[in-house]
DNA sequence: CATGGGATTGACT
DNA sequence: GTCAATCCCATGC
């Protein structure tokens, strides 16, 4: 069952973090997600900072729907739009584990190994063939849709560190990762380094 | 209507 | 480490 509309109707730095561990499916293949960013129209890094325009009116629709815009006019970027209509605010899957349809993933990527066919915000909708058009489409009705956390991700350890690629608001620790997944985009920040060298190997 | 700047990636020095 | 590719759209004249 994919998570219910109102999972996403909350403040979207609860959602950011709630969203590592649950899965995203579209077009035959499933990822865990390892990695999020959260965005508000508060600060100057979102999109819907400037408020509503063409390319920002989904933002501030109705939660529990997709928002894909193309990054540097070469990449799809997915997020997950939150709180409640009239709000702008998304939250950017930036890295996925692959579950399930692997094989499809690395015939679209043109890779092999596992831990590349996902891990940047780029890759995952080559990965998951995520394009433009699904711009504003549910999340719950599908295609795409977001699934809970399966087994094995029920108690997955989460590390907040500062946003990546972003030259506005870079201070907001609003990047969430998995900790110790290899799937990530980028390295975790010093501190979750720190933590992962302290626990038992 | 012209311009400039990205929530990136992959190839190359 | 540096850098180009490529396009949508917000902004300003």
């Amino acid at each position: 069952m994919p998570l219910p509309a109102a999972f996403y109707a909350r403040p979207v730095l609860e959602v950011a973090p709630a969203l590592v561990g649950c899965t995203l499916t579209h077009a035959g293949v499933t990822g865990v997600i390892v990695e999020t960013e959260a965005y508000h129209q508060s600060e100057p890094a979102c999109h819907a900072y400037v408020g509503v325009t063409p390319r920002t009116h989904v933002l501030f629709g109705p939660p529990g729907v997709a928002y894909v815009y193309r990054s540097y006019g070469i990449h799809a970027l997915f997020n997950a739009v939150c709180e409640p209509e009239g709000v702008g605010a998304a939250v950017l899957v930036r890295a996925l584990e692959p579950l399930r349809g692997i094989d499809t993933m690395r015939a679209r990527r043109g890779l092999t190994r596992p831990e590349q066919l996902c891990s940047g915000p780029g890759k995952l909708t080559q990965a998951l063939a995520i394009e433009l058009g699904l711009n504003g489409s549910d999340l719950v009705a599908g295609p795409v849709t977001l699934g809970p956390r399966p087994p094995g991700w029920q108690d997955v350890e989460i590390v907040a560190g500062p946003r990546i690629g972003i030259t506005k608001a870079p201070e907001l620790p609003w990047r969430f990762c998995a900790l110790g997944s290899r799937s990530v985009s980028r390295p975790w920040p010093p501190e979750a380094a720190a933590a992962l060298r302290g626990r038992a190997a």
